[in-house]
DNA sequence: GTAAACCCTGTAGTATACTTTAGGGTCAAG
DNA sequence: CTTGACCCTAAAGTATACTACAGGGTTTAC
């Protein structure tokens, strides 16, 4: 059995995270000592490197509580774990495009600019001083 | 003379939003009417309309204050700007490189689920319970 | 026997960009 | 002359995932 701080160790996080993630329900309540410490058993320590490996592909802690529960139901299929790893995929090329679009914007922009001269005529400035630049195209 | 109102529907922006900017230092304070209403220029729209360009392209609006500095300074010259400009740029394109691979990651383990059968046998929640996929090869 | 290292609870703070609420004046129309 | 639309301030709430703090008990090693 293991103490909090053991399992953050192993785990790779602070005992607060520990104490933070059984609050949210993320891991499951330790059985208590007599002195009011938090008991472990070692394979907690993998329920916390699944959380780490869930978040380190764009879940939530509420999207891994989802999950966790779909993993202790009996009666989830596969399917529904899929669901959600696909629309965490539709989530995630919405953010890259997005970010692809300001990315394109701001090259165009940092292109233009002659970085001499003052910035009275930047045209990085200009274009967002005016309705010039494909920045906002579709809104 | 436009009532916050006035400017908030021009700007497509909330009354409250306009008070925000203003608490926050990026629209010059108002004049008062005899009544307390503030009372707006009509080129105040332009300025929030150069706001939520420079949102657009992924300022936040402490950046976004900072350009405001540069614009009013006759010192600044135009690299300024363009420093901001390209900072953003790295800080967009590492947001990018991020979801990317969370995106192959998430790619290659949908892939790999048949969608059918229990979640017992499912590679995703396998692939997030132990050190198989590559989602931590950098970790 | 005491100091370091550890554990506990509960609450508040962090960052960002607002939105909401509470409580209350002002103005224009009918 | 009242109703609805509008304006004001100040403070608190929202979301996320923690982190920090205050105040205090426990264990281990010297
Ligand atoms: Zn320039
Ligand atoms: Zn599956
Ligand atoms: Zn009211
Ligand atoms: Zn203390």
């Amino acid at each position: 059995m293991l103490n909090i701080g053991d399992v953050a160790r192993q785990g790779g996080v602070s005992v607060e995270t520990l104490r933070y993630y059984e609050q949210q329900g993320l891991i499951e309540t330790p059985d208590r000592d007599a002195n009011g410490y938090r008991k472990y058993a070692p394979e907690v320590v993998r329920h916390i490197q699944f959380i780490k490996r869930a978040q380190d592909v764009g879940f939530t802690l509420r999207d891994i509580g989802d999950l966790l529960s779909l993993k202790a139901d009996p009666g989830a299929s596969c399917s529904d774990v899929r669901d959600r790893a696909l629309g965490k995929l539709s989530e995630i090329e919405e953010k890259i495009d997005v970010l692809s679009r300001m990315r394109d914007v701001l090259g165009t922009w940092t292109n233009a600019c002659p970085s001499t001269g003052p910035v009275s005529a930047c045209p990085i400035l200009d274009a967002l001083e005016a309705r010039k630049g494909p920045a906002n195209a579709d809104r």
